[in-house]
DNA sequence: TATTTTATGTCAACAAGACTGACCCTTTTA
DNA sequence: TAAAAGGGTCAGTCTTGTTGACATAAAATA
């Protein structure tokens, strides 16, 4: 052990090679079940999306996603053959296609995030809730300051479609 | 807000949800300086565990990452052309090939971190350095149990390169 | 109404970074 | 001396992303 002797450094350093580990371990997860579909990480950065915002438009989802259209056409597309999520045009707009997951695709995505859930579940039971809820206020530090807020409607929009149906 | 009529697993969501956007814009920041260099987040990667490991082996640094030994030669082989990496044949195994950064390696690591660890010394300086440990302590419970015990080894093998010169 | 803008779709070419499989050389070990 | 270990390399493929160009339908605006 090397405690002794700390540099002013080594606490950022200790959080970026954590950064690394966590997710890489985080993301695993689901890896694997997504492969039994012949789909990739992309897929299920698209489900989790439209989970969280059912009905949204695909201009929203390019916002968050950080993609270009083409590159989340061939995702999409091969999602909405395999009947995971339906597209249906906009009541108000015409032009616009909103996305929802189908039973299946709720299905899929549920099977995505349960061993991630259980991941956090098993830290919660370690931690308690007090040390979580200031590891989650931490975390949202670690977010540009200017996303923040963003991120803090995205979160209670995906809420909002799990607890209170739609929105 | 729909902050009141919590479901017990709005807590994993909105974990979730924040590893995804933490992580995304923690690693957001090298990748700008990446592309001047015509680097990627690959050669980030061998770059940091090579900074942090001086004298690694090959063999070594493909378990950490997790690719295959034809992933990570292309890779390598760009970064001891651009002289930021250099071989060295090991001296009790002389099979064995270690790596280890130039000086022009080390700056352009210190480039490539100066970001990260300034995103997490705002982090620091917001929560204070109780709630930075517990953060700290947590994100290691994120990590697979079985995984724990190598990446303290890899932290402290990080710190002793960093604060001592050789380990 | 005519025109422009918006939302979306699609084709084509390309690049990074990963993969598998095969084969080679050198050095160490049994 | 033969086998195993550490490493290098060639060839082909896949996923996920990119840029650029163009098409269509619906809405907004002059």
């Amino acid at each position: 052990m090397s405690k002794n002797n700390n540099q002013p450094n080594d606490d950022f350093n200790d959080a970026i090679e954590l950064m690394f580990f966590a997710y890489r371990d985080f993301i695993a997860d689901p890896d694997t079940i997504l492969e039994a579909h012949d789909f990739g990480r992309a897929h299920h950065r698209v489900l989790h999306f439209v989970a969280g915002n059912p009905g949204i438009s695909i201009a929203d989802l390019l916002d968050i996603l950080r993609v270009t259209k083409q590159s989340l056409a061939r995702v999409l597309r091969e999602l909405i053959d395999a009947a995971y999520i339906e597209q249906r045009i906009g009541a108000k707009d015409r032009r616009k296609r909103l996305l929802y997951l189908t039973d299946a695709g709720k299905q899929l995505h549920d099977q995505l995030i349960a061993p991630q859930e259980k991941r956090f579940e098993a830290v919660l039971a370690a931690i308690g809730p007090q040390a979580f809820e200031q590891w989650k206020k931490t975390m949202r530090l670690v977010i540009n300051s200017e996303d923040r807020d963003n991120v803090d409607k995205l979160i209670d929009s995906s809420r909002a479609a799990r607890d209170g149906k739609e929105v």
